[in-house]
DNA sequence: GATCCTCGAGTTCT
DNA sequence: CTCGAGGATC
């Protein structure tokens, strides 16, 4: 980027500009009453995307130019939510625990003292399947949607009218003109286990677990294969509604729905206090095998919706309800070799190789041991029969071994003395948890890795290059350098294996059009040790070019925020290294450039040295536009209030930092109170 | 000097 | 997601 800030205009006009398209989405994929033409649309869109092409720093996550490749890939419409489908937090310890950990921060949240009542809960089943929203217009549905990234989902309802279970028209005289019912779309054991017996009859493929094959039917494009699979649905909440007032807790709301004819579970139960939850929790988990479908935990809410509404939510997650899930799922494999790759910076990871073994809803063949001195900590040995289970349900990981059938002579694991692809000598420095590969830019791993750093999405944004093409550009020694990669043609690209002529004329247009960047990519992009994404940007934002940066001193260099002895040394060093220097000399030549943009030290700017915290939703002020309006005018925007905090922006639902201001004495304004600081502040300078 | 928080880096499977 | 390291804070 343009190191240059985006001025106040231009962070007001992305925000509008995303509001305005949302709104359109809105207007065109769900009521289909579109209020603009297909090219007023595109020009809006397009202007957004210059915007933010310029100011990487305005993008947000849930701006509509974001969607694109996250939801283009299926033939699904995209459904804008109007009440977002967020999720809930999980909690963190799977003993009994964690309900009292989930009760602490209620009552302390509700501002409850230590002698006041237990709090009213509903503890309810987590179900393992799709969250889906029904929308039922006058009592018909209308829309069903997957839950996407919360914000826009896809448009499902041809698939999802097949569910028997489902209604497709309320059982009430009087149904709402509009009511989204939020639930999950499952498949119970006895009727996956049917579907694979039936497979097995056709000499089909059997599924690999009741989620995913639920996942899967919900997202056929022929609907007349999502009937053929025994699907079920569950409702547990409500998105958007009009023209109705819900009950006042979520036991009468689950009550309300299931007189309906929408199927709600029974296993619900309305308790007081945190014993009584840790009990539920622990009952459920005794007959959770008993069950006729697959859980992986309980939820626990606030009952009552008004002390919901009242706790609100902090960033995307509410914070009345929390998700207590079970201990993941563990089984035993053996370990078959322990092996050692090479990263980036090269460091040196064990990997142990697993006999393949499913669990978690996967079959696990590796599984990371970290550095060294994990290993040594399990004392984990190629041989070993180990207890591996998914952390977090997604991550395998290796618990512990089991001694016992340990076989005789198992040999501890010892750290290789050489780097497996270069032969350089492996070191591990003082104090430090990780072996590192001393081969540098001579180690064609780190090589490789060092390209596909610079060609990823944080960095140049190169798309089509690749693993396999970096392997073979390296191997063929047609690339030596990052530099190398803008000499390319597309019939050097075309003599590769698997590569035709159209995708190789692509992946050449793909690298000619990254040589126009910002400075904080480049920098990112060069993979200095220790500068990540936050810091590229802290530099470019401080240096406002690369000459300036390239000379600073480990003085000038601890001038940046955040960067202290370690970081300063790591950068002055990499740019003292001749091959480095060759290397940015050549990139610079190959034609990539950027917008140089004013230094702009944190000294400088009408609100300089002033901390700023945001906390709460802002009316019309995106969280991010905020934040950058304030750093524009020189202030820092921390996450959390403490002695040295200037004043604290407070919008809707602010929670324990406002109060945490007030206890301090510290100024709160709200958005109109910045926007006048802003304003003021502006004129001076 | 201890502690909290953020950032960086590495990783799995579908 | 998780760990470790570095920076900032108390």
């Amino acid at each position: 980027m343009a190191a240059r800030a985006p001025t106040p205009a231009e962070i007001e006009r992305a925000s509008v500009l995303r509001r305005e398209l949302a709104g359109h989405d809105y207007r065109y994929y769900v009521l289909d009453q579109p209020t603009v033409s297909d090219a007023e649309y595109d020009s809006l869109f397009r202007e957004l995307e210059a915007l933010e092409r310029e100011h990487p720093g305005l993008v947000t996550a849930d701006s509509p130019t974001q969607r694109v490749g996250g939801h283009a890939r299926t033939e699904f419409a995209p459904v804008r939510h109007r009440v977002p489908m967020l999720s809930i937090r999980t909690e963190t310890d799977t003993t009994i625990a964690g309900a009292q950990a989930f009760d602490v921060r209620i009552r302390r949240d509700l501002g409850l003292l230590d002698g006041a009542p237990a709090v009213e809960y509903i503890a309810e089943l987590k179900f393992d399947g799709l969250a889906i929203s029904l929308r039922y217009e006058a009592g018909r549905l209308a829309v069903a949607a997957t839950r996407g990234d919360g914000e826009v989902g896809e448009d499902v309802t041809r698939n999802v009218r097949t569910i028997a279970t489902i209604p497709h028209r309320l059982a009430t005289r009087t149904p709402p003109p509009v009511i989204e019912v939020r639930g999950e779309v499952y498949m119970a054991r006895a009727d996956f286990d049917a579907l694979n017996a039936e497979q097995d009859r056709q000499g089909e493929k059997r599924f690999i677990n009741p989620r995913n094959t639920a996942a899967g039917a919900v997202r056929q494009l022929d609907p007349a294969i999502t009937a053929r699979r025994p699907l079920r649905f569950f409702a547990y909440g409500l998105g958007e509604f009009d023209g109705y007032t819900p009950p006042a807790t979520q036991a009468g709301l689950l009550q309300e729905l299931a007189s309906w004819g929408i199927p709600v579970n029974e296993d619900w139960r309305v308790v007081h206090g945190p014993a009584a939850l840790a009990e539920f929790y622990a009952a459920i988990e005794a007959r959770r095998d008993a069950l006729p479908f697959g859980i992986d935990g309980v939820v626990y809410k606030v009952n009552r919706l008004d002390l919901q509404d009242l706790l609100g939510f902090v960033t995307r997650e509410p914070r009345w309800a929390v998700a207590h899930k079970f201990p993941a799922e563990e089984a035993t494999t053996q370990v078959l070799a322990i092996e050692v790759q090479v990263g980036r910076t090269g460091a040196i990871t064990p990997i142990a190789r697993l006999a393949p073994v499913f669990v978690g809803g996967a079959t696990i063949t590796n599984a990371t041991l970290h550095n060294e001195d994990e290993i040594r900590r399990k004392d984990i040995r190629t041989g070993d029969w180990v207890v591996v289970r998914r952390a977090g349900d997604v991550i395998p990981e290796v618990v512990r071994t089991v001694p016992e059938r340990r076989p005789a002579g198992a040999k501890p694991f010892a750290m290789p003395a050489r780097c497996p692809e270069c032969g350089s000598a492996i070191v591990r420095e003082e104090g430090e948890a990780v072996a590192r590969c001393s081969g540098g830019l001579v180690c064609p791993a780190q090589r490789r890795q060092a390209l596909l750093h610079f060609a990823s999405r944080h960095a140049m944004d190169i798309d089509g290059l690749g693993d396999r093409l970096v392997e073979q550009l390296i191997a063929g020694g047609k690339v030596a350098t990052v530099a190398d990669l803008y000499r390319l043609t597309p019939e050097d690209l075309a003599a590769l294996e698997r590569m035709g002529e159209k995708s190789a004329a692509n992946v050449v247009a793909a690298i000619g059009a990254s040589r126009n960047t910002t400075l904080a990519r480049f920098i990112f992009a060069l993979g200095i040790r220790h500068v990540g994404e936050a810091t590229a940007r802290d530099l470019a934002r401080h240096f406002g070019d690369l000459a300036p940066l390239q000379r600073a001193t480990i003085d000038e260099l601890l001038e940046v925020p955040d960067v202290g002895p370690v970081l300063a040394e790591s950068i002055r060093d990499f740019f003292a290294e001749a091959h480095n220097r060759e290397v940015i000399r050549g990139l610079l030549r190959a034609g990539v450039r950027w917008t140089p943009g004013t230094p702009s030290p944190r000294t400088a700017g009408a609100l300089a040295g002033q901390t700023f915290v945001l906390t709460g939703t802002l009316p019309t002020l995106a969280r991010d536009a905020a934040k950058a309006l304030l750093e524009a005018a020189g202030a820092t925007v921390a996450g959390s209030v403490s002695k040295k905090t200037t004043c604290v922006v407070a919008g809707a639902d602010a929670g324990s930092k406002l109060e945490r201001a007030r206890a301090l004495g510290i100024r709160v304004i709200d958005e109109n109170g910045l926007r006048a600081l802003l304003a003021g502040e502006g004129e001076h300078t």
